[in-house]
DNA sequence: CGTGGAGTTGAGTTTGGTCAATATGCGTGG
DNA sequence: CCACGCATATTGACCAAACTCAACTCCACG
């Protein structure tokens, strides 16, 4: 866990040693949040931003008829809400989908780091738009893809993204979310997102059981989600200069 | 049009007035781009950022099958692709779907400006995440809309918009782009948005004819829409300190 | 054991897609 | 000024993907 904080830092692409011990101190404690809870309310004028060490975190918004999105995952060693830094009131909740562990930078804090180190504020605002990067990938899934495809193009992205930080490999990871989860974030209803997972399983591309996703057939798989990991190794890959 | 210019620099949230003119001063001339023309090929490094100064630019990925998806949409006073100062590879391509004036900034000499000014830099950042919360909002509707309450939050967010920067008014604006564009943005046929269009008008909720849209019933349309202008407001509104 | 949450499956319905025909509108060349 | 041709819009008939509802299974946990 303590490796995560260090890879967050790490991939602050651009910026200078000093400057990630510079953020690095400003981190606060390590606070557990349990399963379901609400880490910020739609709404809300949070003074704080989050690190992620552990478990998984949903962008959601909630539709007037009980409906739910998820218009984004957080995987360990991302900055959950950065984007909040510079849009004071929240437009969606930050959900826990798993038991989760984060660390808190105030936002007063980031502020006065940004301006004392521009190298820092930038490699900051790249993540911001790495994010951006993934949304629009997803709002190209919900818009152009079948069920399946998108849940293909899902696990694709979730095996790259945790295998970055250490918690995948081998092709399997841990992913202990349900399918009502997996349904809010592709758009589909979870009878749906069952249906197209046995397809998925019966053409031997994937399983997903116990909390573990296995991907039997990486090379199948990325080819019918046309998945394209561009958009995520920008994440390590790209530097500024 | 220097209007727009002036309405770009404007907004942007908490930058003196004098980090306006430094940037201001960066602006290169204007230029036409004709309709159907890509500004940015996906794949391509660009090094130069854009304000769009008339007409509307795309963020467009095209899937294997022919199919396209537009995942953003850019009007006047916008800037259109400053994430690209961040990410070195287009993930995706810029069209023009109407004739389109451009001004260019350079990377190079925006990278300066931003080192040089905090609070600029800062501004521009906080674009790039504003454009990222548009983009939830169009991640919510694919996900959890039907058809017509897609086109009828897209024309409300369009009116808003437009709106900010003068260019609607009284509830009506120009839109000359086809229902295939419109197609292509909210995740549908284009027959589908010919049919939902008929629905809406039909309920006297709005009139798209002639490159102009006419809003019949804001208060019902923003209803069915379930639109909240919050995410965009946050352009007028908010500010850093 | 029994209970509750998640996963699985079937049946029937709805939404949206595809294909194809027709209509409309506008710009160009005669 | 008119006829033609192209692009876009509109409509109908049919099809396919995904949804809803409801039953039933499978576990993990007390």
């Amino acid at each position: 866990m303590h490796d995560l904080m260090a890879i967050t830092l790490e991939r602050l692409d651009g910026a200078s040693v000093d400057d990630r011990a510079a953020l690095a101190a400003l981190i606060g404690d390590a606070r557990v949040v349990f399963e379901g809870r609400v880490l910020l309310e739609e709404g809300s004028r949070p003074h704080v931003s989050m690190i992620l060490l552990k478990g998984f975190v949903a962008r959601a918004s909630i539709l007037n008829e009980g409906g739910r999105q998820i218009s984004g995952l957080n995987v360990p060693g991302d900055f959950v809400d950065l984007h909040s830094l510079l849009l004071k009131k929240m437009d969606h909740s930050l959900v826990a989908l798993t038991d989760v562990v984060v660390a808190a930078v105030s936002h007063a804090d980031l502020r006065r780091i940004c301006e004392a180190r521009p190298q820092l504020m930038r490699a900051l605002w790249r993540e911001t738009v790495i994010d951006g990067a993934i949304n629009r990938e997803w709002l190209l899934a919900l818009g152009r893809r079948p069920a399946a495809e998108r849940l293909a193009h899902l696990f694709c992205e979730l095996y790259v993204r945790l295998k970055a930080v250490g918690l995948a490999g081998d092709y399997r990871f841990d992913l202990p979310l349900t399918q009502s989860d997996a349904a809010d974030m592709v758009g589909i209803s979870t009878v749906h997102v069952n249906r197209s997972l046995k397809t998925l399983r019966q053409e031997g591309l994937l399983e997903w059981k116990g909390g573990e996703a296995m991907i039997h057939d990486w090379r199948n798989l990325a080819r019918i989600a046309q998945f394209d990991p561009t958009y995520l190794q920008a994440r390590l890959t790209t530097s500024w200069a």
